[in-house]
DNA sequence: GGTGAAAGGTCATTAAG
DNA sequence: CTTAATGACCTTTCACC
């Protein structure tokens, strides 16, 4: 795959901090035509440079006050069946896994304490999980963002 | 703010599913008018209910591969300060603040082994940082999702 | 630059609580 | 009576070719 311009970084920028931005609204701001900024948009769309569009819930909104990091110590061999296992669990909302001791890391909500404790006795009653460690997230103290970045990246 | 009804939680569910689908295409997934859906997303969005869009960047298009997750132990009275030093750092994409030790959760990226490594630095040469913990994210296990747990609060 | 489509707005009507 | 949903129509704007 070959690198990205600074034109396609700048682009990429601006679509991150202006998701819904029109089309003519990036041309205006990088100063280009719509049709090239259309073009752009679809090479980068077939390179995967970004993930489309995601609609994030805001779980407070839906009655879950709580978000908790859950990291989960697994058996390597039982690695592949726990996700799966996990799958059936709703309140977690992402999972990553980790390298060294076959970990998984857990974004879980729930609707108080007494219902994080109940999720985090179903992911500890799965099939190869040793232990887990809870951590609640008290609040985000840095937003996603990825601007920066590309600005750093903008002429390599 | 009032609780969402089936509806509310049934389009927030579509919207989660298909984030690019049009108000018309919501409208006859679910069985309601335009007006219906126009005036519930409005509500919906007045509620925060979603977090508007996002575009989500593809680290790897962007030359950086490699996903860790960081967490520092940092000093209580320190983490503010902390905070706006680490948003300095651009390979920083989120960070959460961890209830008990005063932690930092943080979300990096890095283009190899030995850019992680100077990242890593970085951080422990921040204003109160007592130490860092780092895990390579190897992949991601459960892709971020909403719907099932939508589904369970629908009767709420 | 042209064309088809989607979004946003208004309004009158209708159904349900 | 009040709230919500509906269908119709309009204009503007956008995305695609």
């Amino acid at each position: 795959m070959q690198p990205l311009d600074g034109t396609d970084t700048r682009l990429l920028s601006a679509m991150a901090k202006d998701p819904r931005g029109t089309v003519v609204a990036l041309a205006q701001k990088l100063g280009l035509s719509r049709n090239t900024v259309q073009a752009r948009m679809a090479q980068l769309e077939k390179k995967h440079a970004f993930l489309s569009f995601e609609r994030r819930i805001n779980p407070v909104a839906l009655g879950y006050p709580l978000t908790a990091f859950i990291t989960v110590h697994v058996q390597q061999q039982k690695l592949a069946s726990l996700a799966r296992d996990l799958a059936d669990i709703p309140e977690i909302l992402e999972g990553f896994g980790l390298t060294g001791s076959a970990d998984l890391l857990l974004r879980v909500v729930a609707l108080d304490a007494e219902d994080l404790y109940r999720i985090n006795g179903k992911i500890l009653g799965c099939d190869g999980v040793d232990r887990t460690d809870t951590a609640l997230a008290m609040r985000e103290m840095i937003p996603y963002r990825v601007q920066p970045l590309l600005g750093r990246r903008s002429g390599t």
